[in-house]
DNA sequence: AATGAATGAGCCTTCATTCAT
DNA sequence: AATGAATGAAGGCTCATTCAT
């Protein structure tokens, strides 16, 4: 029973059974089929919208940097200290919707998965050069520039680290002692530095 | 032309030529005739020594885990202070066998693909296992427990996302400011602390 | 912004579209998409209007073979004398709006591929018909039975060989020497005969 | 029960397979399932010999072609003088194994397909300078070279036009009346002429 | 009158896997 | 020991067709 304007909801279906899928194999080669299935539709609508399946996996990368976007966005407008703004950033990647096995395996799906694909690379280039523009916009202003470097270079990797632990199946670190890691991390760094 | 006892030769050539495919694609989708072509054998023969193709993909698993214990002891067995070992194994984690970048991606991939396998998630489990105690021995006699679990944690997170910075194309950190990375970090950490 | 008596121009411009879509592509496995798309309508509305592909594809070989009946009635009234009816048969054969690449583009492809449909085959044998008859009207009365048979053929044939000429993409012979070619044929056999 | 040695025969098998289905539908567009079916394998193996359906038509169009030309060199080779050499070529293109109306019908199939393919426009055209020059090589010595080449287009579209015919189901021309209506029009138009 | 939404069926193609040699 | 021959099963994608609006 085909309603109008069902574009947009299907789309969106997609795209969440999308990131589901790919989460659940851990794999980009999910079928189209269990995708549309997923979403309720069959797989010629998901061609339909979406046109072919690099163009869907493609449209989901995007939505999640986006949302990852947006949630960053909103949390730094709420704080102007270094500091605070440097929590804030991290508390975003370990926020609920963030820090999800799901979402977070359906991330590291892509990540590795992106080098074969220029594509998918361009767009996680985009995300690592967002996370480290974060951070450096807070530590910048709290120590060196090439000691700030080595820092956010740490904590990225630690953020990485961390979602490749949560991803596995033994459900590891929650949302709140991950953050709390790399918080430690943080203080015991500026504790011991003045600012520049 | 073949000779009597090729048969290991094979068996290696097939393990190696599973690494570097799987690396360079960065997904376990490779094809046994893309294995058994970097191998310059036919995909029959394969077929032949090891089953089927998931067998293979665990013997590969297998074969990067084995390597990578072999080295660790051998390393650990050269030094007994407790913060040498440390370092020992930290050295090894970023030893020019270890994180080259198409190593580095098999890891990766393996790591993320595993969970729709009880096999190879078994056998990652035990990797995850194995460091986590290397670097507890370590650790241990050098600060509290529950502290020098929480460092552990960091130490194996900064590692891992290490890791992936290598494997993504952009060939980020090198081996040596890895290492020096997290041995800042471990260095940083120990200086505010006593022994237990 | 449908109009009222929109219905026959709409029939009129899929069936147009539906002569250049073959033409073009040479093979009657034209989408209902893209004849719709150049009618400048939805495929569904196609389907309102002629129901399946098929008879869509009947009904433009219908308009094919009644524009040709049309014009070649028209020629016939202008003419009576025997010889000259024979060049108004020819002449319409290759007058502009019959021999354009496009239109013949399509007669090829229907011709072709009439084999596989009954209702396509018998339309075609109408065509293969009116010409013989018209041809024989005339010839008739110019030569005995059995050889007007045989010079009916031959003229046939020629027009059918050139329709293949120019249908292929070097744009071959432009409708003046093609006509000439059948005409000089028809001269020079009349000219060695005497009338029945 | 595969044997060693077999692609030639499943080769010329898919060939001759490609021929007839095309043959019998009128259309290029027979499914690889269709042509695997009958020349007795699966669709898989006739992937695995010919790779993608197009190049399976390029093949056999260039069968078809290699054939032809097989049997006019030998009809060639036969006969010295002009007149003979007209009458060979016209003959290998009635010969029993060229105008077999299945033979015929996939030969009209690629003519008008082969538009949209610039592969087999280019076969096409080879063929097409083919005939033409074995025609002027008689026809030349014959006659006055621009009339030489404008009964050399006749009997080229005199040729192909008998081709449309015997591709219809009814059964049209036989070889023998074929051949012979091609011949009396040579010999009409010779009949005419001096030497040149 | 006209269309967007939706799908089932089918096709090309790939691939792991088997088997006779 | 090693391979060519061969296939079944599955996946991506297209398309004619239907239906509610």
């Amino acid at each position: 029973m085909p309603k109008l304007g069902m574009e947009p909801l299907r789309r969106r279906a997609l795209i969440d059974a999308t990131i589901s899928a790919i989460g659940e194999r851990g794999s980009l080669d999910v079928t189209m089929s269990e995708i549309a299935g997923r979403a309720g539709v069959s797989s010629a609508l998901a061609h339909h919208y979406f046109g072919a399946k690099h163009d869907l996996l493609l449209a989901t990368m995007g939505h999640l940097l986006a949302e990852l976007g947006a949630e960053v966005r909103s949390a730094l407008r709420a704080s102007a200290d270094p500091r605070a703004r440097l929590s804030a950033v991290i508390a975003v990647n370990f926020s609920e919707t963030q820090f999800r096995p799901e979402t977070i395996a359906a991330w590291l799906t892509f990540y590795v998965a992106a080098q074969q694909s220029d594509d998918l690379r361009r767009l996680l280039r985009i995300y690592a050069r967002r996370l480290h523009s974060n951070l450096m916009s807070g530590l910048a202003r709290l120590m060196s520039r090439p000691e700030a470097e080595r820092v956010a270079e740490s904590v990225a990797a630690l953020i990485d680290g961390l979602y490749i632990r949560r991803a596995l199946k033994d459900g590891a670190p929650n949302p709140a002692s991950a953050a709390a890691l790399v918080e430690e991390y943080l203080t015991l760094r500026l504790s011991n530095r003045k600012a520049p």
